[in-house]
RNA sequence: GGGAUCUUAGCUCAGCUGGGAGAGCAUCUGCCUUACAAGCAGAGGGUCACAGGUUCGAGCCCUGUAGGUCCCACCA
């Protein structure tokens, strides 16, 4: 058995400990048909990544239930990967290797796309190497990429299999175009930012009628040179008239109609909308329905294009305030007036995105969607918590077309393909591409430049990870998966596609549960963010701390999908929770050295050792239960109460007399040991999904004999431990020697001694010693002296410290108990026994409360009564005597 | 405009299906005690946002009000 330090140090400890479980194997899982399989599939973070909280907490979130998983028994995998985070890479690859003064242009598409890939070579594992750093026990061997073979495989296999049964499309649609980025994006990528602008009042003159003009309000004066119509309400009576009739275009000079469409709110501004088909999405849908022409005024940088005619070449910008200007000189500026809106921006750069008509590929969703909702619907997929379910069902019921193409090269290639020559277009997987056009027999069919959405890859993870298309093992076995766990800010990115994704392809859900949690943000509430500058490196906070602490930390003091603030005081205490249970370790090692500990027989064990194995084995079956309803946080605050309240201020002060007195008597001395050691480790597995490391340096220092905790059982419960007398009886015990507290503070004997009165003999049990320590308490207030028990020579300066065991107390009465303070003390004692009292009594005379509520807790109560009627007496009698 | 969520101790937050107001930090008191000062023993501190309602009983359920946060929609 080797010698413990001091304090827990995490350092080092951690990383030879990583190694030894990865070394041994433990994290991979073979199928194995004997055995039940837990499959939980790690959201794949981006190659461009940097470990951040987020990634912390999601990740030790997902180990947990693992680890849990594992130690019950069950097959577990953790499928881990990465993303190859299209458009983020992207742009990242650009900057870098703009600083190197290269152009993604100059290298032209095979060349940049080989900077990508070595950009993925250098970057792609780092952030898998610091998950490892916060010990997930992910099967690494396993480990797999959005655009590795077999995941691309998958993706041409999806999209052709949708395009064949007609739900990808392309099409000539309005889209969001991110003009910096110059590719479109989806609408999940847009982000609302409030933005001041203006509301400039326009008017058009109307042609054919001298001197008059129809007035409107606009935002972006500038989309005027696309106009190619106004619209009014058809039930608008102040424009009846004019319905029919032509404007006049400035600049452009082009005459266009008014038309009457429902879509026009007659409250708002004027009652009157320009149109402007090609860059705003209602003014499409009305140009669809009247048949409107589509004029694109922008180039994809959004500078005004030759359709702009005196503006060309201009800024969006620069054009918007020219045209301002001159609509000012000509006399057709009616006002301009203050306006808040929300703008589109893209997420990633947050450019205004502008609305623009393109060809691009879609998923037609209305269809694909339906299986998602009913999964909801029938309880065969659950959100925790459940208030998710909303969310999720909301957006999917008003779900949009899937926007799948981007202007992007890093990433998966379109895989259809048109001809040059007659335009055909031939959708097939790379390794069934036709060498000729099917339709005229020419050779000139030519790849979509495109690629696709970085999550139509995504989508597919928790069955392409397992092989699929191919039919293997795995994925029978495997698949579906247990649980996805992940913040609330994905669930339309990535949790809706990969449920409909999965019903589309496996015709089952991915997963039965989806596990969601909220952001970690800055101590101050903020979001941790790059430009902030708040963000906290996970790295350093186990470098600091260890990763223990940082795990714990992150998984307690906050409710299930919630956000939470990261503060370092919290990480001190999940650390000084460490040092806590190594000591109470080193402790009990100390006293095992030399000593052969064998199982003592039932009588063998005293009230206090049956009471904190009831404890211990009630706690393994709470524990459980809040596991089982990934409840994470409360089941590891319940083991952290346990070991810190109860076991180490209780338990393990109750023992120590028995232990010092091992010569005395070995009998007794061996059962404190054993149930120590049983405790604790208990305790250890209970703790080590959360906190790994700690738990298995400790458990192997105890258990030499043992491999590791992690390929040890769960703890159940047993009814060989459920001693309910015992844990209501020291339960009472504790509340007494609260109340001998009172004792006075200035005496020599210094008061965290008296607090330890609370100690077994080496000879009686525990009942009977209480049943002496009361009548001496209580009998404090009458006598001159007392005499607690025969004393053992040479420990007698130790009197006070343990009262109990062994030893002589001698004290005159008056210098120990102030007598006014413990007066008090009964009396605050009393008026909350009558509340009590008063409850208890007023529930159980209830007619209502007896016949509706369930027997047990109408038992409990009748109980609690009783407790509380008997404390009741012993308060009073203890006045009196005052 | 629609939805979600929050309002509990000085701060940050727990409080599971209604039945004894909790934790960590901070403050104060006393202790270096042979596991641990990264510790021990204690103390103070709360009209559970407000107003109604249901109930024998409400922090918890219902209705409304006020304030905060977030998501969706985007009336130009």
């Amino acid at each position: 058995m080797k010698e413990l330090a001091k304090t827990y140090d995490p350092k080092g400890l951690e990383d030879r400990l990583y190694k030894k479980w990865e070394d041994n194997g433990y994290f991979h899982a073979e199928v194995d048909r004997s055995k039940k399989p837990f499959t939980i599939v790690m959201p794949p973070p981006n190659i461009t990544g940097q470990l951040h909280m987020g990634h912390a907490l999601d990740n030790t979130m997902q180990d947990i239930l693992i680890r849990y998983k594992r130690m019950q028994g069950y097959n577990a995998l953790w499928q881990p990967g990465t993303d190859h985070a299209a458009i983020a890479t992207e742009v990242k690859v650009i900057n870098a290797l703009k600083e190197q003064g290269i152009e993604k242009a100059d290298l032209g598409r095979d060349g940049f796309l080989e900077k990508c890939w070595d950009w993925r070579e250098d970057y792609g594992n780092r952030i898998l190497n610091q998950l490892k750093k916060m010990g997930s026990s992910a099967d690494w061997e396993r480990e797999r990429f959005t655009m590795d073979e077999g995941c691309s495989k998958a993706v041409e296999e999806v999209f052709v299999k949708l395009y064949n049964e007609g739900y990808i499309y392309k099409g000539e649609r309005i889209i969001n175009w991110c003009p910096v980025c110059q590719t479109s994006i989806s609408d999940a990528e847009v982000e609302y930012e409030d933005q001041k602008g203006h509301f400039w009042h326009i008017k058009y003159p109307i042609v054919g009628e001298e001197g008059k003009f129809v007035e409107f309000a606009t935002t972006r004066p500038e989309t005027m040179l696309g106009d190619t119509a106004v619209a009014v309400n058809p039930e608008d009576d102040r424009y009846k008239d004019i319905v029919g009739k032509k404007v006049l275009l400035p600049f452009v000079n082009r005459e266009i109609p008014v038309v009457a469409d429902a879509y026009v709110d007659m409250e708002f501004g004027t009652g009157v909308v320009k149109i402007t088909p090609a860059h705003d999405p209602n003014d499409f849908e009305v140009g669809k329905r009247h048949d409107l022409p589509i004029i694109n005024i922008l180039n994809d940088d959004a500078t005004i294009n030759k359709n702009g005619g005196e503006f060309e070449g201009m800024d969006r910008y620069e054009a918007r305030e020219i045209i301002v200007k001159k609509l000012d000189e000509m006399g057709l500026l009616v006002r301009i007036e203050d306006h808040e809106h929300n703008v589109g921006t893209h997420d990633r750069c947050h450019t205004t995105v502008e609305p623009m008509v393109k060809p691009q590929w879609f998923v037609a969703m209305e269809e694909l969607a339906k299986p998602a909702i009913a999964a909801i619907k029938s309880g065969e997929l659950k959100f925790v918590p459940e208030r998710f379910d909303k969310t999720y069902l909301h957006w999917l019921e008003n779900i949009r077309d899937w926007c799948i193409s981007r202007q992007l090269w890093w990433g998966h290639r379109i895989p259809a393909y048109t001809c040059a020559d007659c335009g055909e277009i031939v959708v097939a997987k790379s390794d069934a591409v036709p060498e000729k056009c099917p339709k005229c027999g020419c050779t000139h069919l030519k790849q979509d430049e495109d690629t696709l959405d970085t999550w139509f890859s995504s989508a597919l993870w928790p069955f392409s990870t397992l092989g699929w298309p191919e039919k293997t093992e795995e994925l029978d076995y495997f698949y579906p998966t247990d649980v996805l766990v992940t913040g609330y800010d994905i669930i339309f990115f990535w949790v809706v596609r990969m449920v409909f994704s999965g019903y589309a392809h496996t015709d089952k859900s991915p997963f039965h549960t989806v596990l969601i949690h909220g952001l970690v943000r800055d101590d101050q509430g903020r979001k941790m963010s790059k430009s902030l500058g708040n963000g906290i490196d996970p790295l350093e906070v186990i470098d600091k701390y260890g990763a223990d602490a940082l795990r714990l930390t992150l998984i307690t003091g906050n409710a299930p999908g919630n956000d939470m603030r990261f503060y370092w005081e919290r990480v001190e205490n999940s650390r000084n929770f460490a040092n806590k249970i190594w000591n109470s370790a080193r402790f009990i090692m100390m006293n095992m050295e030399g000593v052969t500990i064998t199982k003592p027989s039932g009588d063998e064990l005293t009230e206090a050792d049956k009471w904190i194995l009831s404890k211990v084995n009630t706690l393994a079956k709470d524990v459980t239960d809040n596991m089982d309803k990934y409840e994470l946080g409360i089941a590891v605050q319940k083991v952290y109460d346990f070991i810190w309240d109860e076991f180490c201020d209780w338990y393990i002060e109750i023992v120590k007399p028995r232990l010092y007195n091992k010569e005395n008597d070995a009998i007794s001395a061996n059962a404190a040991l054993w149930t120590l050691n049983t405790v604790l480790t208990n305790g250890l597995k209970l703790l080590h999904p959360y906190m790994p490391f700690v738990t298995e340096e400790i458990f192997c220092s105890l258990h030499p004999e043992e491999e590791s905790i992690m390929i040890s059982d769960w703890p159940v419960f047993t009814e060989e431990w459920n001693y309910k007398e015992e844990e209501a009886m020291v339960e009472r015990a504790k509340d007494l020697v609260r109340g001998m507290r009172t004792l006075r503070t200035d005496m020599d004997v210094p008061p965290s001694r008296k607090a330890k009165i609370f100690v077994t003999s080496a000879k009686e049990n525990v009942r009977e010693i209480f049943t002496k320590v009361r009548p001496v308490y209580e009998g404090l207030a009458g006598a001159t002296d007392v005499v607690v028990q025969e004393g053992k020579e040479g420990i007698d300066d130790k009197a006070v410290s343990v009262v109990i065991p062994d030893a002589v107390l001698y004290v005159p009465l008056e210098d120990l108990v102030d007598f006014e303070k413990e007066k008090e003390r009964l009396n605050k004692e009393k008026a909350k026994l009558e509340k009590e009292l008063a409850r208890s009594k007023g529930m159980l005379s209830n007619e209502k409360f007896l016949s509706k509520a369930p027997e047990a807790k109408v038992a409990e109560e009748k109980a609690k009564l009783e407790k509380y009627e008997q404390m009741m007496a012993e308060v009073v009698a203890r006045l009196e005597q005052m």
